[in-house]
DNA sequence: AAACTATATCGTAATATTGCAATATTAAAT
DNA sequence: ATTTAATATTGCAATATTACGATATAGTTT
């Protein structure tokens, strides 16, 4: 036990969640938040922007590689980081697509 | 160390990262999933719904109330679970802010 | 080539999450 | 009052996450 029992979901429900659980540290949205202001994709300094130390920063970096949310590329000795606006899409998207369904219910108990 | 140091955020941050957090299991977004199809709110179901033990299920409801993703009261032996739009609405007002400014910027190098 | 700079990986400790069996709670039904 | 039905809590094992020091890697500069 211990391990989430994702074969058991659907895809999608699997795909949301992964950009979600990504999303679910400050630092990740800090990070997020940096790559928006600054208007330009070489962005250096990331660590110097957040209270952490590199490694945990480099990681929190990954875990947003991994799941989409960024793109990256080697740049010299630096990295270009990139908010992938396909994935904010896919949030942004299914978050409008409950809301519009929540206003259309006929009930609202709680 | 291990524990998340929410202290260096600002609250806004820690808000979204909450709730992103809540979603971040796919049980969790089934859940919501189910609430949103069914369309009254008594939704004494919800275990016979998921691939998961029924504790584990009260788990999950636990932590998307915890978070403020549902709203719940005691209805006789049964409980009333309900989507809590507003926290919907921030999500979705979050997102849409990134996606529109994300396509007001003017380099997009990756 | 050696020094410098920036990011990544390794290793590890502390903490959190996931899942479920067993049990408790709570209210309705008999 | 006892049974029934539904949800919650407890306790615990397996796994995942968070954080960082030490070290590795890679490119730039001198």
């Amino acid at each position: 036990m211990g391990a989430t029992k994702t074969e058991h979901f659907t895809d999608k429900q699997n795909a949301i969640a992964t950009l979600a659980k990504a999303l679910g540290h400050p630092a990740r949205v800090a990070i997020i938040e940096y790559l928006m202001k600054v208007d330009t994709c070489i962005c250096g300094d990331i660590v110097n922007e957040l209270p952490l130390a590199q490694p945990t920063v480099s990681q929190h970096l990954k875990e947003l590689k991994t799941a989409g949310l960024i793109k990256g590329e080697i740049e010299g000795n630096s990295i270009c980081y990139c908010i992938n606006e396909k994935a904010i899409e896919k949030l942004q998207n299914y978050f409008a697509g409950i809301s519009s369904k929540l206003t259309n219910k006929k009930t609202n108990c709680c």
